[in-house]
RNA sequence: GGCCCCUUCGUCUAUCGGCUAGGACGCCAGGUUUUCAUCCUGGAAAGAGGGGUUCGAUUCCCCUAGGGGCUACCA
C-alpha cells in the first residue's frame, strides 16, 4: 500500500493470454507507483460478457507474480475500493448515464443494428464520416429525435436501447499528456459513443471514468492505442464535473521485421514466446508459449521489457527489479514504438543467467531433472551448472548443452569429425588414456599438466590434441574449459569415452 | 478515406541550440598459449527530405514523405 496519493491501476480484460504490450504496461504502472510510494491496482475490465474467456484472469495473476510485480489493491487481493472487476460493480454504472441524460448530456438510442449499418452506408456514399454524431443523430432514432411519449413508451415497454453520450458539435478537447505533450482534437471528429450497452452493461468508456473516478486513480498509464479515445475521456470528466487524472499513452510494442504491432502471430512465426507463461486455450485447445517456460528468467524479462520504450539517464543495461523503480520516470519514456528484438532478449537472458545463484537455477531446472541427472550426485548437478551457465541462453540449455556430462554422447560433430580426427589423432588420444590411467590426475590443472607432459614426451602437438579431445569427450565442438570439464567427468569416463570413440570411429589414415 | 501519434546506426536508445553525435544488441576482425553459444579489445554503422528561426541546429517552427494507432452496443 503507498502512502502517497499517488494510485495506479492496471486494467486488462479476461479476453485470453496477456500480451507481453499488456505486461509491460502492467510493469510501467507498477515502477510507476513504486517510484512514487504510490497503490498498484488491477482491475478486470470484464464488461464485455461475451468475449470472457475462463481462466484468463487467473492467468494475469499468474503472469504478474512470476514477474515479481504484486498488486496492492485488486482482485484476489482486495482493497478498499472494490469490487475490482466490472462485472460485480454492473449496478454501479447506469445511474451515472442516467445522470447525464438528466443533464442533457446523454440520450436514449433505439436503433437496430441493421439501422446503424444503414447509417453508416448511407454517409459513406455521401463521401461522410459514417459517425453517429451530432449531424446524423438527428435522423436516428433516439431520444432527440422521438416524441417524448414515444420515448416513455418505449421504455416502459422493455424495448432494447442503449445510451449515447451528446457530444458538442464543435468543440477543441485538450490534454497534457506527461509522454507526449499537449494533445488536441475536436469534438466534430468524435462520435457520440455507447456509455450503457444493451445488455445495461457500460462500455469500457463509461465505465473505466466511473471506476478510475471512484478509486481515486491519479495517474492513468496505458497504451497508445488508446490514445483516439482519451478526448472522449476527457468529455466525460467534464460532463461529470470530476477532476481528470494525469495521462500518460505509452507507445506500442512493434513485431521485429516489417511493421505494425507485435502479435502472436509473429511470435509463431519467428519463434519467441509473446506471452509470459504458457497457456492453453480452454475453447479451442490453442496452445501458446510463454517465456517462463521457454527458460527465461522472470528478471530477465522485465529489465528486456522495461527497456522497450524506457532508457535511463545513463547507460546502465542491467538492472534489477528495485533498481528499475528507482530509475523509472514517465519522462524518460519513448514516444514511438519499439520493435521487438529476440537477440537482444536472448543476451539479457544471458546475463541474467551468468549472475543467477547456481541453487536457484537448479530450482528452475526442478521439472526437468532425470534419473541421469541426479545419478552423479547433488555436487556433480551444482558443477555442471556452474560450468554450463556461462555458455547457454537459457536455463534447460544446461541440460541439453550438457548432457554429456551425464551420458555418453548420441551425436558427433560432423565437422569437427571430418576435420580433426585421424589415425594420428586416435593414437594421441589412447596414448592419452593410457598415461592418465597411471598419472591419475584430479584437478584441472592436473589434466592441464598431464596432457603438457604426455605431448612433450612424445612430441606431439599439444593443440593437435585438444580438440579431439573434446570431440571425443562431448561430442561437440565447444564447451566449457576442457579441463574443467574432464576434471568433473573423471579418469574413468574419460578413457571410457576416447576408447568409444576410437571403436566407433575407426580411422584408415 | 478521416482523425490522432511518431521519425538519430539494421534494432533498442543517449543528446534537454554549440559533439570527433555516446552506449547496448546484432554484425565483422583480432585476442583469451589453440574449443565457443562465454569473456576481452578493436571496427564498420545513424540524425527521412525540404524550408525557415538563430551567430550556430539532430535539438525549436512549418511543409512533404514514410510508418503506426484508432475509426463497434470490443476492450
Amino acid at each position: 500500500m503507498g502512502s502517497s496519493n499517488i494510485r495506479v491501476r492496471f486494467a486488462p480484460s479476461p479476453t485470453g493470454p496477456l500480451h507481453i504490450g499488456g505486461v509491460r504496461t502492467a510493469l510501467y504502472n507498477y515502477l510507476f507507483a513504486k517510484k512514487n510510494n504510490g497503490t498498484f491496482i488491477l482491475r478486470i475490465e470484464d464488461t464485455d460478457q461475451t468475449r470472457f474467456v475462463p481462466g484468463a484472469e487467473q492467468y494475469i495473476i499468474e503472469s504478474l507474480n512470476w514477474l515479481g510485480i504484486p498488486f496492492d489493491e485488486g482482485v484476489e487481493t482486495g482493497g478498499d475500493y472494490g469490487p475490482y472487476r466490472q462485472s460485480e460493480r454492473k449496478n454501479m454504472y447506469a445511474q451515472y448515464a442516467y445522470q447525464l441524460i438528466d443533464n442533457g448530456l446523454a440520450y436514449y438510442a433505439f436503433d437496430t443494428p441493421e439501422e446503424l449499418d444503414a447509417m453508416r452506408e448511407r454517409l459513406k456514399a455521401a463521401n461522410m464520416p459514417p459517425k453517429y454524431d451530432a449531424a446524423s443523430r438527428m435522423s436516428m432514432k433516439n431520444s432527440l429525435t422521438l416524441p417524448e411519449d414515444e420515448v416513455k413508451e418505449r421504455l416502459e415497454r422493455g424495448d432494447d436501447f442503449v445510451i449515447r453520450i451528446k457530444l458538442p458539435r464543435n468543440e477543441e478537447v485538450r490534454f497534457e499528456d506527461i509522454i507526449r505533450g499537449w494533445v488536441v482534437f475536436n469534438t466534430s471528429q468524435l462520435d457520440d459513443k455507447v456509455l450503457l450497452k444493451g445488455d445495461g452493461m457500460p462500455t469500457y468508456h463509461l465505465a473505466n471514468i466511473v471506476d478510475d473516478h471512484l478509486m481515486k486513480i491519479s495517474h492513468v498509464i496505458r497504451g497508445e492505442e488508446w490514445l483516439p479515445s482519451a478526448p472522449l475521456h476527457v468529455m466525460l470528466y467534464k460532463f461529470f464535473g470530476w477532476d481528470m487524472p494525469q495521462f500518460a499513452h505509452l507507445p506500442l510494442i512493434l513485431k521485429p521485421d516489417g511493421n505494425g504491432k507485435l502479435s502472436k502471430r509473429d511470435g509463431d512465426r519467428l519463434g519467441f514466446p509473446v506471452f509470459p507463461i504458457d497457456w492453453e486455450d480452454p475453447k479451442t485447445g490453442e496452445k501458446s508459449s510463454g517465456y517462463r517456460e521457454a527458460g527465461y528468467l522472470s528478471d530477465a524479462v522485465v529489465n528486456m521489457l522495461a527497456f522497450l520504450g524506457w532508457h535511463p539517464s545513463d547507460n546502465q543495461e542491467l538492472f534489477h527489479l528495485e533498481e528499475l523503480v528507482e530509475a523509472f520516470s514517465l519522462e524518460r519514456v519513448s514516444k514511438s514504438g519499439a520493435k521487438f528484438d529476440q537477440d537482444k532478449a536472448k543476451w539479457f537472458n544471458h546475463q541474467f543467467i551468468l549472475r543467477a545463484d547456481n541453487q536457484d537455477l537448479k530450482t528452475l531446472l526442478a521439472s526437468r531433472l532425470e534419473d541421469k541427472h541426479l545419478a552423479k550426485g547433488e555436487q556433480y548437478l551444482m558443477d555442471v551448472i556452474q560450468m554450463m551457465k556461462e555458455k547457454v541462453s537459457f536455463a534447460q540449455d544446461i541440460l541439453s548443452a550438457g548432457d554429456f556430462f551425464f551420458e555418453v554422447p548420441e551425436e558427433y560433430d560432423e565437422k569437427v569429425r571430418n576435420k580433426k580426427w585421424n589415425a594420428e589423432a586416435a593414437s594421441g588420444l589412447q596414448g592419452f588414456a593410457a598415461y592418465i590411467e597411471e598419472s591419475k590426475p584430479s584437478s584441472s590443472d592436473d589434466f592441464d599438466a598431464a596432457l603438457n607432459t604426455y605431448a612433450t614426451e612424445n612430441e606431439i602437438n599439444k593443440g593437435k590434441l585438444m580438440q579431439p579431445l573434446r570431440w571425443a569427450v562431448s561430442g561437440q565442438a565447444g564447451g566449457p574449459p576442457i579441463f574443467d570439464m574432464l576434471a568433473l567427468l573423471g579418469i574413468e569416463e574419460v578413457v571410457n569415452r576416447i576408447n568409444l570413440v576410437c571403436e566407433k570411429f575407426a580411422t584408415s589414415n
